[in-house]
DNA sequence: TTCACCTACTGAACGGCGTTCAGTAGCCAC
DNA sequence: GTGGCTACTGAACGCCGTTCAGTAGGTGAA
């Protein structure tokens, strides 16, 4: 059903990374084609490449947005601990909460397309909490690497259910313990 | 070139996955094709599908074999934490020894369609470790997702600059320091 | 008013992908 | 011999990302 768009006004970036967001929503990522985002929007899928030059930093863009729309705790006055542990909820929320979330931002990161943000975060809130300069990347690349890899995982578990491969049974709050042994192996780079 | 094959003596998933191999360590996974993999065997794509279901039940097999290529340092009569660092540095010369290895054995164990021996064996490192039983699973996976993670990380990297974009430096030895906080975080959780 | 120009978009194609399927050649058991 | 099974061929199918010549509509200078 190609929606009311106004053709006397312009497509911009942010009515398509918006419509790409609810096709992923709706239907997931391997069906996130350019053919079904330019249905959405009225228009022909050619029309797209006037606004992103291929679909990969089209979909660097719908990362940055899945990022930006997570939840958002203030996390002032806090030991760096919880203030870690507050940001890597926030963020596994924010790629869990669309379907195959973790891929896209995972992909997107690791290629330098975008997803940035809770990089630097981290890197600050760490640096922040005076762990040595050069292992703080390292540190904040492990958070994340955790973060994404059990999201992933918890994504790549629920697909597989749902096309009737059996896997093993995860227990519900797995996450809060592995971010606990990682910001704990973090915490002890600290005290040497 | 269709190589010498002898049509006398049908195919064998040996031989499929032995050219799949080949072809990865060529081309890298994007190119890794069945139509590729046809050729090389000298044979039609459609034959492959008389061995496996479809590729990904393929690229299953080429992830495990994968991983038994990897080296396979013996770790008896050593402490847990070294015996559990021997295996996940095995792992990541298994995965980062073929282009693409650690995108591609990430994605099956997570599929459930193959490499699950890697967390089996540090699923028994662990508990002999005496690591109490309900956490033994999530530090597994926690260890994984960092290996994973890391090496996955590496090779966008590789990609990335080979086409042009620029990302971070990387330190070299990085992955030493990641693997000694995670480590350090299990060993936490035995403390307690 | 005319006309050139630019932006945004159309519509059709291109090559390549995974997958399917009817047909067939060779072999083996009876 | 002959029926049936296994392994494979060859040709298609539908879908994908991407490209590109053409065009409609607006804007600004002459």
């Amino acid at each position: 059903m190609p929606p009311p768009r106004n053709p006397r006004s312009p497509l911009t970036r942010e009515q398509v990374v918006d419509t790409a967001l609810k096709i992923l929503a709706r239907v997931g990522l391997p069906d996130l084609t350019m053919r079904a985002i330019g249905t959405d929007l009225g228009v022909q899928q050619s029309a797209l490449y006037h606004h992103y030059a291929n679909k990969q930093a089209l979909l660097g863009s719908v990362a940055d947005e899945i990022l930006a729309r997570g939840p958002r705790t203030p996390s002032h006055d806090m030991a760096w601990q919880e203030r870690v542990r507050l940001h890597c909820e926030d963020l596994h929320a924010a790629v869990t909460g669309y379907p195959d979330g973790a891929d896209l931002v995972m992909s997107m990161w690791a290629f330098g397309m975008g997803a940035q943000a809770p990089f630097e975060e981290l890197r600050s809130v760490l640096t922040g909490a005076g762990l040595p300069e050069d292992i703080v990347p390292t540190a904040a690349r492990t958070l994340l690497h955790f973060v994404y890899g059990h999201a992933y995982d918890e994504q790549s578990h629920a697909h597989a259910t749902r096309s009737g491969i059996t896997t093993a049974q995860r227990t519900p709050s797995d996450f809060g313990t592995g971010l606990q042994i990682v910001v704990t192996g973090i915490a002890d780079q600290l005290r040497r």
